[in-house]
DNA sequence: CACAAAATTGTAATCATTACAAATTTGCCA
DNA sequence: TGGCAAATTTGTAATGATTACAATTTTGTG
């Protein structure tokens, strides 16, 4: 508990109850709790706790780096037509997805630690050739 | 254009004006377009087109196989407190997400297809360990 | 103790997506 | 050809996650 608040201070976020409590509640569900779950876990603790709190502190704690959100691409959901198996890239400053040919596969219907692959996905994220030659000009 | 109908009928979806045009523009567009971009580009060719029609259309679409959507995991942004590098197993069955801490890693600052690569996601899709046994009971 | 800065709250707005019922179109048979 | 049921499409309203924002509360410091 303590290491949790240091861990704030370190990372230049003042160590508030809430916070502490957030972040602490990270700490110990490995579940990759939504903001929905940790709010409603929380609140019995904390009665006054505000939902937009949550998510304020939330995004907080990922700009400083101390957590990762799990929402590989943006809101909305994107469609494609190529089902030949293959990876994404997509780019941080145009934020254009491209197809990647080049294969980094794994057989599916395989096992890993015990749960059975139907289906998987690679996603690169970075800067795209156009941008990073769009950067040097 | 032909071929587009053909593959509709072949898979038991009766080829309407709409479902062609939508189907052909996601054969065309490999940008990995959003259901608004899809609306928005046919709106020209067929005035009276419905955004709830791209919508169903496209859940048609991936129920039958012919598209996939990039909607890796649900609308819920998901947060995790566990920074060091590992992959993802989501449950079909239950939902539920998983660390996978054996390693399918890939050098980082490395280029795929010319495309500079600072970070990458491994995300399985399949049956879980709890949910197999369940299963057999 | 006072007060400015920071944190927190609550409400309203936004945006993607879906539910649903009404309207339109289509295919098929008399 | 005309009529009608089934399928498709539409438009509007609802939902649900997230954010904007302004007001309120709390905190730290002189």
């Amino acid at each position: 508990m303590e290491n949790i608040k240091e861990k704030l201070v370190k990372n230049g976020i003042s160590p508030s109850v809430h916070r502490i409590k957030i972040l602490e509640y990270l700490s110990k569900n490995f579940t990759h709790p939504t903001a929905e779950e940790i709010f409603h876990s929380l609140s019995n603790e904390i009665p006054t706790l505000s939902k937009t709190t949550v998510y304020n502190t939330l995004k907080t704690f990922e700009e400083k780096g101390l957590i990762r959100s799990l929402s590989i691409f943006e809101k909305e959901t994107r469609y494609e037509y190529n089902l030949s198996p293959h990876s994404h890239f997509q780019c941080v400053v145009c934020g254009k997805i491209y197809d990647i040919d080049e294969t980094f596969e794994f057989d599916d219907n395989r096992f890993v630690e015990g749960n059975k692959v139907l289906e998987h996905y690679v996603i690169f994220k970075g800067i795209c050739k156009k941008c990073l030659q769009d950067d040097k000009e």
